[in-house]
DNA sequence: TCAAAAGTGTTCACCGTACACCCATGG
DNA sequence: CCATGGGTGTACGGTGAACACTTTTGA
């Protein structure tokens, strides 16, 4: 019977990831102009190919890494897309991770050998094969993720005020908040440190900044808040 | 660049099940002793190889099909397990789903081919491979899908009483519940039909059945309601 | 001095939670 | 008649939601 696994068929395994961005009062996705056949020319997610010798993990860290240089990025696993004719070339099943990064700190460093544009979410061109599916799906999980886990800070630059806080979760689950609620309740997680500094780009009388506190984050993220906006 | 596709290196690709069932006051997983290398004889989760012909879905319901007799199944996919060494033969990616049956209208058309059994979840033993990983997540997701959609009954008969309700809740979320708070929340969901008739099953007094009402749920269910228990 | 964004508290309605007694029936 | 499980309502505290004015400072 060891040799049942021999009749059985294998396939193409593919990784394509959602990158989530947020600049100024977008949430935006980098998307990467497709320079091989089929589909060649039009806008795609970034994606490659599992190796024997990787998990899926690995192969969705490499995959970004070598097409934007990213590193150290926050990354999840979202769907395995299988539809048999999902890319017209071979059997392929696609499972899809999504990333958050800032886009501050990376755009210096993404990868000119490719074509990588950001786009606004809602206004981004259609997508070969079943990626726009992928991306549906993606932004459906981080406004999950985001009553879950403070994962939101991943887009954000190491220090940030309240007001940019507020308007990534405003574009993530695309609705207003207001913001003296919105305040009161981000404290009450208390993983957050108010800092001296002043970030004096955004009005005349500027607004204090604030880091996340990893350690308090990691005291209390066993109990799973959950983050009502 | 089209035969770039050809260089890559290809898997098998698994899917296995973790089928809940209920049964009293017990939330349960249908296991199935495996006949073949490796592992001849462990306890494992029913599973079998995606087929060129059929997506993720497909192969679910017709593993789950083929080796319990089961159809019209609840079934959602779980995750893609996919260490290097997860399968000691040869490399193979699982996707788990995870599937909810209600026991009383199942158990007589077990296939009795396979040495399958139902063990109560906190005690079941120790699985093949990475499957009991695979278990902890789908318990996981139960948890939190059970906040979100009303999937519970799909492990209660057609007809049940609130006391079954609630002890399957009690079951999947591990803890005990207030009768009346149950009920009053239930209720305001208004998704269940009460029918004049009664179980007599359970205490002299009889308890009334109820129904899951398919329609009222329909009609509620874009605005994704949350049960807080 | 004024325009533009920052910062700050209170009130109300609703919901989650805790809690205890009577009811119906079969044996 | 009594033991067993079924069914029901209320009071309290906490939290989410709505809401408006003062502060700072560069131009």
């Amino acid at each position: 019977m060891l040799n049942s696994y021999k009749t059985e068929d294998k396939v193409l395994l593919a990784v394509d990831c959602i990158i989530f961005g947020f600049d100024k009062d977008d949430l935006k996705i980098l998307l990467i102009k497709r320079d091989f056949e089929p589909e060649k020319g039009k806008w795609s997610l970034i994606g490659g190919f599992l190796k024997r010798s990787e998990n899926l993990n690995e192969a969705a860290t490499r995959i970004l890494n070598h097409l934007t240089g990213f590193h150290d990025i926050y990354m999840e696993q979202l769907y395995a897309f299988s539809e048999v004719d999902r890319d017209p070339v071979e059997r392929t099943i696609s499972v899809a991770y999504y990333a958050l990064i800032n886009v501050e700190n990376h755009t210096e460093e993404l990868n000119q050998d490719y074509d990588a544009k950001w786009f606004s979410v809602d206004n981004a061109p259609k997508l070969i094969f079943d990626h726009d599916q992928m991306v549906r799906r993606a932004i459906k999980r981080l406004r999950y993720r985001t009553a879950t886990k403070p994962i939101g800070f991943e887009l954000l630059p190491e220090k940030f005020t309240m007001r940019q806080l507020q308007k990534l979760y405003e574009a993530i689950l695309d609705k207003k908040l207001d913001k003296r609620n919105f305040i009161s309740k981000i404290n009450s997680l208390d993983v957050l440190v108010k800092l001296e500094e002043k970030d004096m780009m955004s009005s005349r009388k500027g607004s204090y900044l604030y880091k996340f506190d990893q350690e308090k984050y990691e005291e209390k993220s066993s109990q799973n808040f959950s983050l009502n906006l």
